[in-house]
DNA sequence: ATGAGACATCGAAGTCTGTCAATATTGATG
DNA sequence: CATCAATATTGACAGACTTCGATGTCTCAT
């Protein structure tokens, strides 16, 4: 999951205002790493990635994330479906309750991107 | 600009489903960077951001952008505003010609932070 | 001054997103 | 089996987002 971000996709060189220094990404690095952040950039789902990254045994389960939240449950199901889909956020199932887990590898893929765009 | 990120607002700590390991983002914490990565979830914005990046100096004129893009030049002029108001681009016009630089400090400050979430 | 070029702003069209109430699904329990 | 509790899914709606063409603003050169 979430692959190296680095690897992939020949770079398309394109005319810039002078010599490169590194190489800018390309069309398909921004179209994959995009839904990443997008995926992050709400102030809900941050807050819950925070709430169970902060949990001791590094998961949480739902019900106690709805009670941290002045939303309805379904939309707090939508956040972390979505946070799950975008790899953020491991799923497991264990009798009747659910538990979410952070994918720190991911969480750390778009650090070290980030960091290494703005080098 | 982008300030520390990591300063600010008392935790208001939340009822989790066991002992805290490290204290969540507060509320403010989160609607304060949720904007920033809204700014970058966008893959011509990344794209922006990655081409800028990549000049030798640092900055990139607007018109060589408009050409690495197949849009309109309002379209570029608006995720590059979006951009700068986020405080990820700072803006400078010479002339007739207008520059942009990468903000590094902005940057690398998300950066952090979410690696910070994850560890 | 007048014109041309670089960039920004405006207004509109279409799409996507966050949220909810209602409902479905799944698992434990009597 | 019937029921209850925990999550997920569906459908709807309001607001936000991306994109464009048209137009405005500013600056330089003629």
């Amino acid at each position: 999951m979430s692959k190296s971000l680095i690897e992939l996709t020949p770079v398309q060189t394109v005319a810039c205002c002078s010599p490169l220094v590194q190489e800018p990404m390309s069309v398909q690095q921004a179209e994959q790493v995009a839904p990443l952040l997008k995926a992050l950039a709400d102030p809900v789902r941050l807050r819950l990635l925070s709430l169970v990254a902060a949990c001791a045994d590094q998961e949480a389960c739902v019900c106690d994330l709805n009670d941290a939240f002045d939303l309805s449950q379904p939309t707090i199901s939508h956040h972390l479906k979505v946070l799950h889909e975008a790899g953020l956020l491991d799923r497991d199932k264990r009798g009747v309750w659910v538990y979410y887990r952070v994918n720190a590898e991911a969480l750390n893929g778009i650090s070290a991107f980030l960091g290494g765009v703005g080098a």
